[in-house]
DNA sequence: CGGTTTCTGTTGAAATATCAACACAGCTGA
DNA sequence: TCAGCTGTGTTGATATTTCAACAGAAACCG
């Protein structure tokens, strides 16, 4: 069992309000300055608040921060693509019934493509094969 | 602007750590009771604390319950379509730069299917065209 | 320089979330 | 019937989160 990568994992749950809100601000942006993440905060709080939260984050070891000239700029810890894979694996379990091709249909619908399940587990196959024939 | 709808939706940000992990449960599930949301929270509180937590998800009218038998069961009042779409969106715009295509990548592999961004945007492009000759 | 601005570090108060206890109602079975 | 479950309704205590204030260091600028 991968327990480890599990309980190293709190951003699915675990996290409280304002944590979450900073962390899909550091995850959007990729970094930002305190002054940066809290004009993006819905309802901003003070300066001193923010970097509150943002101390928080640091002791759970969800961001670091590097230095820029006088200021530092945080930034998530865990690696983008991790990041994005631990995100869809939550929403597929949670809102798809673990079935990923159903979130891909709705992907694309959002994307203004009209696609069936089974037109995706066309897909698949398709390009399956085409990967063992080759490539 | 769509101001309307977007403060109808605090379900991807506002949402405290308890209340998130019992909407989730329920938007897994489909429907539960306490007892069964109660069993499936992490360090499970006692049955009153499930319950003051569902009364609040009550108040912002997140969930509705309905009567069976002596107990009541509980689900999201959101319908599960308008849900994943919901929380697509945030998911796209949070971690993927705005950019569906790159999530789609991301979960044809997750689905064991290696695809670039370019396949994919191929992909639409001859699906788009189907569709505008007949389907 | 010296005053001002802009940061970070730290502390403690205020607001909110989390939780448990208790009261009460309905069902169940000996 | 009536004791024992199993539920809900409500209240208030505890824990955590959220926040602001203040102190000090470094950069900026006349």
């Amino acid at each position: 069992m991968a327990t480890t990568l599990m309980t190293n994992r709190p951003e699915t749950t675990a996290l409280s309000r304002r944590e979450r809100q900073v962390m899909d601000i550091l995850h959007r942006r990729g970094e930002a300055t305190v002054a940066e993440i809290m004009e993006e905060l819905p309802d901003p709080p003070t300066y001193s608040a923010v970097r509150s939260v943002l101390r928080i984050l640091g002791e759970k070891d969800l961001i670091r921060y590097k230095e820029d000239g006088p200021r530092y700029v945080y930034y998530p810890a865990q690696d983008t693509e991790t990041a994005r894979d631990d995100v869809l694996a939550h929403v597929v379990r949670t809102y798809f019934g673990g079935a990923p091709e159903q979130a891909v249909t709705a992907l694309l619908r959002m994307s203004d493509v009209d696609m069936s399940d089974s037109d995706v587990e066309r897909l698949r196959e398709r390009i399956r094969r085409a990967r063992q024939s080759g490539r």
